[in-house]
DNA sequence: AACACAGTTAGAATGAGTCTAATCCGCAAG
DNA sequence: CTTGCGGATTAGACTCATTCTAACTGTGTT
């Protein structure tokens, strides 16, 4: 289930966190591992949850610390839907979120380049925006969680 | 400062809370004179702090129970920034918010319906959602705060 | 060996928001 | 009038995601 980093992932992760001045360690493998095997934007507790089963002695204040170390590193992205636990996203790719209000599960939406772009249109002269966040809420047809 | 209601927001207040079946008490009006006099999407801290200058007796919790109020009946709109403490916006049109990295402050952003349909097309089939929420981060010029 | 230093850990503290149970108040029936 | 009802208000307790603190670990350096 919780498969081992690809060579790729491991020298992305690598990477992020060197060139930021930061160690590779057992619990960052572990959390980056968490969040790479199942992309359904799990919550703290969840990361913590899965994690553990890899690697038991792992605290709650370490996924904290290391979810906070790869958003710094723009390894991954946090999603808040209203006041909601936050949830953590490794998709690096501008995109957009979906909450199904039903199920309460996360979707990733593709965001093209031209409405990215004619959303920037809409700001007045004077605002300069480094950060664009677009959530939408509704209902999702459900459809089979993996379709392989 | 918190000047009174003008004629026609009463009547907004009126007819949205008897719409669904809930009264007009003094508190419910000093609130919502509070969110119409400074549009400036104050947090519930800073909505008790204004109304209870009018209104010294006012309770957080009556403050909290008017907005969810409000909120219900479509007067207001709940505004989450990442996970600092909800703000209120009584603008009903269709907007964005833009959330100034340095001030804090929050400012209304236009959204023409062509962005709201480009918007809308980007979910695939199978999504249907009622509520958009557009966020940008980043920094705006100092403009004057009224500028008449 | 002693030190430096980043990372990890358990548990305490924080604080926005929610819940509870008592009281208030406008209104309608007796 | 008096009483009863139901929604609204209130103070304070409570929740719980997140942050903070201080001790400890592990690794590399002098
Ligand atoms: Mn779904
Ligand atoms: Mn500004
Ligand atoms: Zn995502
Ligand atoms: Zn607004």
């Amino acid at each position: 289930m919780i498969r081992n980093l690809t060579e790729h992932d491991k020298e992305h992760l690598q990477e992020a966190l060197v060139k930021s001045g930061q160690k590779v360690t057992p619990q960052r493998e572990a959390v980056f591992t968490v969040l790479l095997a199942e992309r359904d934007h799990p919550t703290v507790d969840e990361v913590f949850n899965r994690a553990r089963e890899v690697m038991p002695g792992l605290s709650l204040a370490t996924v904290y610390n290391c979810l906070e170390t790869f958003v710094g590193c723009g390894l991954v992205r946090q999603v808040n839907h209203e006041r909601e636990s936050t949830r953590y996203c490794p998709n690096l790719a501008p995109h957009a979120h979906f909450r199904d209000k039903e199920t309460g599960q996360v979707h990733d939406i593709e965001l093209p380049p031209e409405v990215m772009k004619s959303l920037r249109s809409i700001l007045p002269p004077g605002f300069d925006s480094e950060v664009i966040e677009i959530s939408f809420l509704g209902r999702a047809q459900a459809k089979d969680t993996h379709s392989n």
